[in-house]
DNA sequence: GAGTAACA
DNA sequence: TACC
């Protein structure tokens, strides 16, 4: 058996009333900007996020969280994820794709919440529509390695992330995998948007900072410490 | 190399 | 940095 399922944990986080904000070294007005990475610190307030995961509360009911395996060797990965949208990324043996169907209940993905078409339309400028929206679910000691998105037909579009729990210590570097990086604190609210020069960049989150959010401690027993969602255009359009 | 383990 |  893999992980937890999610669903627990972001229902039960949903009907908490406060999600409490980290302190920030710098408050920062509007975005930051580094060739195409653009961060845009507490992007959505408390409340927002809270009827964010009431969305995430519907999509994991219908969609299960469950445990990518790295193509050829078969690692689990140590973060437990689901899709919704059209389209979902995925990966097993056979390798990283964008597939229809959840790989466990052969089910169609739910659809994009309304919310999230709202984010994307505010920072994606004129790309077209998402099609993808991958769901990662971190506990304490999940880490994600340093890793292009490039399994989409198109890079016009870019690749925007929303974080929601615990802050994340995130790394983006350049187009090559030696390119030198930056690094960024990612706290719940947080949008980051990959585009244009950045559109192909690695990166990859080094370590989670558990206990930094007041939505996270409530359940500390199931292990999810962050949601990240990922929105991305697939296919060219 | 979207993984881990071992290393200095 | 090495692994398979």
């Amino acid at each position: 058996m893999g992980p937890q399922p999610a669903a627990a944990y972001v229902l039960h986080a949903f009907a908490r009333t406060a999600v409490s904000q980290v302190s920030r070294d710098q408050p920062t007005p509007g975005f930051t900007q580094n060739r195409g990475a653009r961060h845009y610190p507490d992007f959505l307030k408390p409340k927002d996020q809270i009827v964010l995961l009431s969305d995430i509360a519907a999509v994991v009911r219908a969609a299960p969280s469950f445990q990518p395996t790295m193509p050829r060797t078969g690692k689990p990965f140590s973060v437990a994820m689901t899709n919704c949208g059209p389209l979902g990324w995925v990966s097993d043996t056979k390798g990283y794709r964008y597939q229809a169907q959840h790989p466990r209940t052969g089910q169609p993905w739910p659809a994009l919440p309304k919310r999230l078409m709202d984010i994307w339309r505010a920072v994606a400028g004129s790309a077209s529509e998402p099609e993808a929206c991958l769901i990662n679910f971190y506990s304490a000691t999940a880490k994600m390695g340093s890793h292009q998105d490039r399994d989409e037909a198109d890079f016009s579009a870019p690749v925007v992330s929303i974080s929601l729990g615990d802050t994340a210590k995130f790394h983006v570097g350049g187009p090559k995998r030696t390119d030198p990086k930056t690094r960024y604190e990612l706290c719940s609210g947080d949008v980051f948007v990959l585009g244009g020069e950045a559109r192909l960049a690695f990166h990859g989150i080094d370590r989670i900072h558990a206990g930094t959010s007041a939505l996270a401690l409530e359940e500390i027993e199931l292990g999810c410490r962050r949601i990240n969602l990922t929105l991305r255009r697939v296919t060219a359009g």
